[in-house]
DNA sequence: CTTGCAATTGATAATCACTATCAGTATCAA
DNA sequence: TTGATACTGATAGTGATTATCAATTGCAAG
């Protein structure tokens, strides 16, 4: 049986005080159920759950781009009963109303990630992984004239740029 | 069983002339002989018969960039004994060694294209699969001069736009 | 030319990411 | 509280791609 609201922080790590925990968490969930709503869809604890571990991403690695079967394990650490179909679904309803952002490199599943607010590409060291993001908006309006040259409605893109950082040019 | 080299020309179109076939069909043969041979793979007619179906395209609607199931076909009419699996196996191949480039995007199939000479980036259609190439000199000045910003050294980039393409737009 | 053997092939089964179905369950407006 | 309706989880199904393997073929060495 999933968590009902008033307890949801019961899945939170442990060491983290209750007061944290409740102030931090109580913001977040409001948050989602607006984004939940906002796609006219019910509030439910899977959902927020979903969305919870989205946001969290994984805080090892820093990465916030997951997989679908990623964040279905990381929701089944928090509640094993909540089923990677509804994992999938929901990430496709957010994907639809682009709350998250859909991400597929060759041959892999696709990533995903909330939609961050300001929208950003990625300079990437070929050497050392390192992820410089950057904003421009020339750019950007560069790209919509080419969409509209060619008649489509742009609804998203990727502009992954490739070098080599000024770390690793050094060595 | 499979032509061999010095009839394979009979799987050309039959209003070109016997000359013209020879000379141009020659000349690409001894080009994809070089690009397997480069790759430390062994010349096979099926193989050569691929490389034909990709460097041909998809003379109706002009577009280069196939699927690996449209491809099959492809060469499935000119050698039905051309399993699929030896298909998708050269195209994987051919993309490690990037002498194709591989397009893919969200649910759909991968769609392949010989690696062109001259940069383009894609526009593509997210409902029907369709691609547009484009080039934008004034957006590689741009992304040149975002890396040399952070210090980068650019070796590559990524552009890929999506949207729903005119036709898609009307239904 | 033969020949030998590793590379290649085609058929098939398997896998992988994702989607549809459906009976049981939960949400929320009234 | 309740009932229509949306949501859920389990399961089966799909479509693209990949692994397996016995039979075949390319090609280099003789």
């Amino acid at each position: 049986m999933l968590n009902t609201d008033k307890n949801i922080q019961i899945t939170l790590p442990i060491h983290q005080t209750s007061e944290t925990i409740k102030k931090n968490e109580r913001f977040q969930i409001d948050d989602f159920k607006k984004m939940i709503r906002s796609m006219g869809l019910k509030i439910t604890d899977q959902r927020l759950l979903i969305m919870q571990c989205l946001h969290d991403g994984d805080k090892k690695s820093g990465d916030r781009h997951v997989t679908a079967q990623e964040l279905y394990e990381k929701v089944s650490v928090k509640d094993s009963s909540v089923g990677f179909a509804t994992v999938y679904r929901f990430l496709r309803d957010l994907a639809a109303h682009e709350l998250v952002t859909e991400v597929r490199m060759g041959g892999q599943a696709s990533r995903y990630e909330l939609t961050p607010k300001e929208h950003h590409d990625h300079l990437t060291c070929t050497k050392c992984g390192k992820i410089c993001e950057f904003e421009n908006q020339k750019i950007e309006d560069l790209q919509a004239e080419v969409a509209r040259h060619y008649g489509f409605q742009l609804t998203g893109h990727v502009l992954e740029l490739f070098g080599i950082c000024p770390n690793c040019q050094k060595s």
